[in-house]
DNA sequence: AATCCACAGGAAGCCCGGGAAC
DNA sequence: GTTCCCGGGCTTCCTGTGGATT
């Protein structure tokens, strides 16, 4: 008999039933506290099962406020009511924070609606957008019924491409001949209408629902139903529950947060090989989510958002807070120096550092100093539980070295 | 009240690498 | 091959601005 090293944890007890239901991924039977959105999204939604149009919407909330799973919750009971009933409707999601141009979204939506279509793709570069938009309308009209397309995160979209895409898309139905369509936004913002044409805000908004965050006790209903499919009865531990919803209550009520807690320490426990899930392992959890999320985001900075993030972390270093873009740029342009790099100009800087700030990893608030200027207070705030110049050093040596060398000279002090 | 700092951030355009079409 | 298109990164040039200082 060989052993063979999965034997043990093969055998091991798990504490899951089924970990894919804890996923925010997965659209759950029931979705506590959310039944008047369901309510309001499905009663517009009906007209495509009646052959009609249903309004252009705009659904509005914090990230985790269950505006995705009601979405495809509602989408994909429509898509088997117009199974059975006889009537073509196809619901399709596109995610406007990976496919974030008008011609990504256009091929993507020619490509994927139509997945059964016989026809090449359209490749994801080479044709002029419109030739694409064309051969989408007339790929709808060919199957015909009625189109959903849903847009989430509709805000970063518009914020990097602008509205041609949302002009095009809620004016289809003057393209199409056979087939109707209607466009479902998702957004984070509020405001990001501000941001729209006339004519796209009110075509666009016809009908809004503001989903509100969840309260610490709505997200202790949530993260029960679904430990009931996910978890071994009795495995989860006093209080775990309630933790792990009050720290999800203070993510501006992310319910998405809070079933990543409730998972990671459920594995933490499994991994520890007891069978009960304590408060401990959901602190563990907390680091561990944390720093999974945060890791690989600077790992994979390209190399002079690495050099900009370095820059705000030597001033730091040597003691010094609210740095401005100034500041930056000069201990910036010193870093590539020593390391004999090209420099960039301020203006890209001065981006790079917006980009930063969006990506959580410091925070840029414009100021003005009076006589002094205008700039931005930048600070890092990446979670003490993170080394960030070992995570760059693991990538790209070069950026230990370039710490090493402080610039202590540089100092305001 | 006027000035003026130290930038913010928009607009246009360049270059490049990807690809399609002819 | 040449010529077209898209998108990302970047530069150049530019106008705008909140409030301490004059």
């Amino acid at each position: 008999m060989s052993s063979n090293i999965f034997d043990g944890i093969l055998t091991q007890r798990t504490l899951f039933i089924q970990k894919e239901t804890l996923r925010h991924t997965h659209t759950p039977e029931r979705l506590p506290h959310r039944d008047a959105e369901v309510e309001t999204l499905s009663f517009n939604l009906v007209e495509a099962l009646k052959g009609h149009i249903p309004s252009n919407m705009i659904l509005y909330g914090v990230t985790g406020a269950g505006k995705t799973a009601v979405t495809r919750y509602v989408c994909d009971q429509l898509l088997r009511k117009g199974e059975q009933i006889g009537r073509v409707v196809h619901p399709v999601l596109v995610n406007c924070r990976q496919i974030d141009t008008q011609y990504r979204v256009l091929s993507h939506l020619g490509n994927t609606l139509l997945e059964a279509h016989e026809e090449a793709d359209i490749p994801f570069t080479g044709w002029p957008t419109d030739r694409v938009f064309s051969e989408l309308v007339k790929r709808m009209d060919e199957r015909g019924g009625v189109y959903v397309i849903v847009l989430d995160e509709i805000d970063h979209l518009v914020k990097k491409a602008g509205d041609d895409l949302l002009y095009n898309l809620t004016n289809l139905n003057a393209e199409l001949k056979n087939a109707r369509a209607c466009v479902i936004g998702i957004s984070n913002d509020l405001k990001f209408t501000d941001f729209l044409d006339p004519r796209v805000r009110s075509r666009l908004g016809q009908e809004d629902i503001i989903f509100n965050p969840y309260n610490a006790e709505q997200l202790q209903d949530i993260l029960r139903g679904r430990a009931q499919n996910a978890i071994t009865p009795d495995a989860i531990g006093d209080g775990v529950i309630e933790l792990c919803a009050a720290l999800a209550a203070q993510e501006n009520g992310d319910a998405r947060c809070a079933l990543d807690l409730l998972r990671v320490s459920t594995e933490k426990a499994e991994q520890e090989g007891v069978s009960i899930v304590e408060q401990q392992h959901v602190r563990i959890a907390q680091a561990q989510i944390e720093s999974d999320q945060v890791t690989p985001v600077i790992r994979t900075l390209p190399t002079q958002q690495k050099m900009v993030l370095v820059s705000v972390l030597i001033n730091e270093n040597n003691g010094l807070r609210n740095i401005q873009t100034g500041e930056v740029y000069h201990i910036y342009k010193q870093a590539c120096n020593l390391v004999g790099q090209q420099f960039l100009t301020a203006r890209r800087i001065s981006g790079i550092i917006n980009n930063l700030d969006m990506l959580g990893l410091i925070t840029a608030k414009v100021i003005s100093r009076g006589r002094h200027g205008r700039s931005k207070e930048i600070n890092s705030c990446i979670p003490n539980n993170i080394d960030p110049i070992d995570v760059m050093a693991k990538a790209e040596p070069v950026f230990s070295e370039i710490f090493a060398n402080r610039f202590r000279h540089q100092s305001r002090l």
